[in-house]
DNA sequence: ATTCGTGTGTGGGCTATCGCACGGTGAACA
DNA sequence: TGTTCACCGTGCGATAGCCCACACACGAAT
């Protein structure tokens, strides 16, 4: 992948790309990379915030646990958003489980320096705002997508908010953890992955994933998705 | 009700009742007192904010509407919170609808005023970050809730937030309009309401819903209710 | 080559909920 | 006093998804 090489890591996230050069680079400079790893559970709910990341080319889902054993996935932070976001509220307590769904590199920096910064550049707290008001959105959104939209779809959506996030085409992923995902049992997702593909949408092969087509995916999924990327996109 | 007749208004939003007395006042001082009318939509989402409301004895839903027919309600906000939170975060567009579940009065303020007073006050400013943590929360747990909890555990949860939002053990709800709240055909509300019922845990006859035993349905509803209350009481 | 583990597909019985349609009942109003 | 209407209860077939159990496929390691 020679992208990663000549891409420096002050633009690999893209909601640092948009501040300042000033403030971007002052940011920069208090962080350190950090490699995330498929399936880690990066932070846990309850738990106090020491670091905040910025995914560059990783991605991260956000799980409300349920009666400890089920999870509930409400929202999927990339490149283009923050782990830690929180802080911006004056709230160091972790409100989701963050579990790294495609493993890569981040930003990582300490909670004080993260609060520091904040504190200095009102571009950042400003961004950050927007960040959290879409952050929202797409909590509501998660809610209402499970309570209404069949398997099928939402697991269109899912993957092509994956898609979004990640790098190629392919992604590692069971149907074990994507049940788990879309807080389904895995025999669900046989059945729904399993339409997907005799669809030519998706290739499926022991936890290799691979999108096919694109626009049939787009065309499969809820409205959730566009609803979702228009949030996105009016930031 | 001789309590409304001794209480300040200043005092009757619990929100703005942790403001220290110099901030309250200067904020209150702006606003005015509008009744909320049942079943009225407050607020659409998509469209500009023009107020924000401060609820005393009414309480409102937020519902995230799906493909124009259903919606699903993600919070509720009365007395210990507020309608337009989101210009906290600089974004003046109304992310979710808001349905006036229990009429009564509120404080009404315009938008420019409350902006106004976020730049100038740094307690009110904390004391929102603080509560849209807690919304934020509550939007999580709402969306785990619909998707892994039984109606009749769901709406013994829903019944008891509206009771710790409403003035009395009585309020007028139909179960048409219950179930619109719930997500869930009236039939179904039918059938929960009247297992509830069952056990003495309400009364319910035409639209007028009484709490009989409190405990009892706090045992019927679901983890949920407590996650959501102590998320509040640790703001 | 056998074994073993991980990941995937299939089948049967079950429940919550849906969708629709119809019947009942109380209160308000003429 | 009778009508009307909003609200509530019921019944029935359909289905998405649950739980449990088992069988199959591929790859890696012995």
């Amino acid at each position: 992948m020679p992208s990663r090489a000549i891409k420096a890591p002050s633009s690999s996230n893209r909601l640092l790309a948009r501040l300042p050069r000033i403030d971007r680079n002052r940011l920069v400079a208090q962080c350190e990379e950090v490699q995330l790893l498929e399936s880690d559970v990066l932070e846990e709910r309850g738990e106090r915030i020491r670091h905040v990341h910025f995914p560059v080319d990783s991605f991260v889902s956000l799980i409300t646990p349920v009666d400890d054993h089920a999870g509930f996935e409400v929202g999927m932070v990339g490149s283009e958003g923050m782990l830690g976001i929180s802080l911006v509220l004056d709230v160091d307590v972790v409100p989701h489980r963050a579990l790294v769904q495609g493993g890569g590199s981040a930003l990582r920096m300490t909670k004080a320096a993260f609060v520091s910064e904040l504190k200095r550049s009102a571009p950042l707290r400003r961004l950050l705002d927007r960040y959290l008001y879409v952050l929202m959105s797409q909590l509501a959104q998660a809610g209402a997508c499970t309570r209404f939209h069949l398997l099928e779809a939402r697991l269109a959506r899912w993957l092509l908010m994956s898609h979004d996030r990640a790098l190629g085409n392919e992604f590692h992923l069971t149907q074990e953890f994507l049940g788990y995902m879309l807080g389904m049992r895995r025999v669900g997702i046989t059945k729904a992955a399993g339409a997907l593909q005799a669809m030519g949408l998706i290739g499926y092969s022991r936890g290799n994933l691979t999108v096919l087509d694109r626009a049939g995916l787009e065309a499969a999924a809820c409205a959730c998705y566009r609803i979702d990327c228009d949030a996105y996109a009016t930031m």
